[in-house]
DNA sequence: TATGTGTTAATTGTTAACAGTGTAAAGTAT
DNA sequence: ATACTTTACACTGTTAACAATTAACACATA
């Protein structure tokens, strides 16, 4: 029997008593009984994600050692998928490796690196911004919407860690829409590093406002209001 | 008995009789008896620097399909340290990867990628200069000045693979003293992606001139001449 | 005490067998 | 012929056992 099914009938994998984490694969494994069939999600990507959730919510702080094995029984599998993740990881800049020896978790980055940091995605972004603004399509405008009203929800709700997940969803979906998976290979490392700073988003206006003003120039094909909309975002 | 004394004894691994490469394990991990302690490099490390050097030199052309079982003989190991080679080269952006089919040569860049490529590698080592221009030493320069006349001699010999590594080790050096593992996390999808287009260079003088003048503005300590003469090299 | 040398337990690295998935050829019906 | 199924096979994904390495500790030596 295949992971997957695994996943399915069990539900909720048990969460380490240490740190009481807890992953539900079936939300996202399994395809909806209504026709709507929601994407499937691989086993080692679904770990990655719970792996990145920890990490910026500071559940796992900075220099955490990682144990291969421990990671495995929490998540229910073997050590090579969690290898995997961990190698992943490592190269997206969440997690540091030595060879023989394990790997921990990267601290944040100095004020220095992180305003570059902010530069460098600016530049990408405006980049992906030129590159979509004459191609967007209505249905990627509502998508990028929908997200917008996401993080609205999930700034009520209190849940900090998945906002920041869906805003990283945000500018995610248009870099790749300007630029794809070579634009996002670039752009990625540099935003998910950034993120382990800053744990919580304080305005709930301001979120949203910035983020539809980027929405609102992509409609307008407005190339200027949309890298200006983007640079006060980034920061 | 282990496998780097399998390679010891083995030297070379058999080639791949479709495409002849060969690699020389033994040069790199075992320890000089003259005193001299040269660098032991992981088995997966070596694999990927194989597999990066077929890329670069094209004789593993764009959309060519790997195939972990064949990787795995060719370098006398099993799939697992192949496949971790894989996901890395995947994240550096020299592979893609889909879930349950495989991984192939990824493309080289649009012009209009390039173009940012080459903006942002500016950015950081610009930003790697500031940081380390108070306080490079004299042996770090001398170990540039050793890259420089490394180029040299593989430009001669016409080992264009060999020295575009070369160049980029270069670069390399200084943007991990100037910004660490961070800066280099982003630094290198960029620069190793850029590679995949220039198989050959033309001019040594001026591949010699441009780097020795980095050089000199780091022993000057002038950023402002380090700046200028960065800019210049990257194209 | 300080230094260096086994020894051991924990952890990562590697392997080979097995399971699951996608692809393309062969077969079947319209 | 064309479109749709079926099936076989090659390939990737996962697992659990085994090998190699590390770091910490105990011990011996000066």
């Amino acid at each position: 029997m295949g992971r997957f099914l695994d996943f399915a009938s069990d539900g909720k994998i048990q969460s380490l008593a240490e740190n009481k984490l807890t992953i539900d694969f079936r939300k996202q494994a399994i395809v909806g009984l209504g026709m709507r069939a929601k994407k499937i999600i691989s086993v080692r990507e679904q770990i990655a994600d719970a792996l990145r959730s920890d990490i910026i919510s500071g559940d796992l702080a900075p220099n955490t050692k990682l144990n291969e094995h421990q990671l495995a029984e929490r998540f229910g599998v073997s050590r090579g998928p969690v290898r995997d993740v961990i190698l992943k990881l490592t190269k997206e800049g969440l997690l540091v490796s030595k060879d023989n020896v394990g790997s921990s978790v990267n601290s944040p980055l100095t004020p220095d690196m992180q305003k570059l940091s902010i530069a460098l995605r600016k530049k990408i972004e405006e980049f992906a911004a030129k590159q979509l603004i004459d191609t967007i399509t209505d249905q990627e405008l509502e998508h990028l919407e929908s997200l917008i009203t996401k993080m609205e929800e999930l700034f009520e709700a209190g849940e900090f860690t998945e906002l920041t997940k869906t805003d990283i969803a945000f500018h995610q979906y248009y870099v790749e829409l300007g630029g794809g998976d070579s634009l996002l290979n670039i752009w990625y490392p540099i935003v998910i590093r950034m993120r382990m700073n800053y744990h919580r988003i304080k305005n709930a206006d301001k979120l949203v406002d910035e983020h539809t003003d980027i929405v609102n120039a992509f409609r307008a094909r407005d190339y200027k209001a949309a890298v200006e909309a983007i640079r006060k975002n980034i920061k």
